[in-house]
DNA sequence: AGCTACTCCTGGTAGC
DNA sequence: TGCTACCAGGAGTAGC
């Protein structure tokens, strides 16, 4: 599923290919994908912007525009589980599953694939306002140790869907949390509040070395739906110590990895690495 | 405050 | 082989 890593790669790749071009048309073939607007309000909000800014805040892929050399608000992509978001040929056989098209000029489009209609791009007027609920980034510079550490002991929730929730940190996903978790060996039914200091200053690093590495590796792919812009998938998957690997020996200490369900979602560890005290687990219903 | 359940969707797969 | 039933999965919302 795109996480941070996907989506900074997906938003490197097209970046250059979408800067300074104009909108010259729009084809919705499905439109939910546009999130609320109707498809003539959508139109007469994207058709003819210019496109001033490409950039990634959180999962989120916005796309700045502007008339005339002034802000004109902002297409906010999401891609959820299985958007992708690609300029190609116009000629190109778009496929069943192609949402949305902007037509670019030159004969080439902006496509939004998604196969299971969970993902979006809406148009917005403001999209810092409609960031503005997001946690910190985890690259950036308000995502530090010392943050983490308080951020962690002021809550009472499981690690994993603390880590999930966007509006705590933004950008990670069910992959990333489950490595950054084995990484820093915690476990992720465990308390924030019973975390000590110097494992949460380790995630803090573990976090920010996984998703480093992830882009420098384009991301992961597994499955048929994340390729990089270029068309390649990502070689993160590679690299995985946890995620999908159950069944399969620790990389660290040669113990089997398990999958097991933390708050609904599917979760991979490794029983010995990421042990807890028990008064310390908060326990499956 | 923080949990679970439900919703949105479809392709893939387990089970028969 | 062909069928059905169920599941995964980000995020929002509702209810406890």
């Amino acid at each position: 599923m795109p996480e941070l890593p996907e989506v900074e790669t997906i938003v490197r790749g097209i970046r250059p290919r979408l800067l300074g071009r104009r909108i010259r048309d729009a084809e919705v073939r499905w439109a939910r994908t546009l999130g609320g607007l109707t498809r003539p309000e959508f139109d007469r909000r994207v058709v003819g912007a210019t496109v001033a800014a490409v950039w990634r805040r959180g999962k989120h892929i916005a796309i700045d525009l502007e008339r005339r050399g002034r802000p004109a608000g902002c297409l906010l992509g999401h891609l959820r589980m299985s958007g992708r978001l690609q300029v190609e040929p116009r000629a190109a056989d778009p496929g069943p599953y192609a949402r949305v098209r902007l037509g670019l000029g030159r004969g080439e489009v902006l496509t939004f694939v998604d196969v299971r209609k969970f993902g979006r791009l809406r148009f917005v007027a403001d999209a810092r306002a409609a960031l503005a609920r997001l946690g910190p980034e985890p690259l950036g510079p308000g995502f530090t140790a010392a943050w983490l550490r308080r951020g962690l002991r002021d809550r009472r929730r499981m690690l994993k869907p603390l880590l999930l929730d966007q509006t705590f940190l933004a950008g990670l996903g069910n992959i990333y949390v489950d490595e950054s978790l084995h990484r820093a060996r915690l476990h992720p039914s465990r308390r924030s509040d019973s975390v000590p200091a110097a494992a949460a200053e380790r995630l803090w690093a573990e976090i920010r070395a996984v998703l480093s590495e992830a882009i420098e590796r384009e991301g992961s792919s597994f499955d048929t739906f994340y390729r990089t812009p270029a068309g390649r998938p990502g070689s993160y998957q590679a690299s995985f110590r946890v995620y999908g690997r159950d069944g399969d020996a620790c990389r660290a200490c040669g113990a089997t990895i398990r999958k097991l369900v933390v708050g609904q979602r599917g979760t991979h560890v490794c029983p010995r690495c990421q042990r807890a005290p028990r008064s310390a687990i908060i326990p499956a219903p």
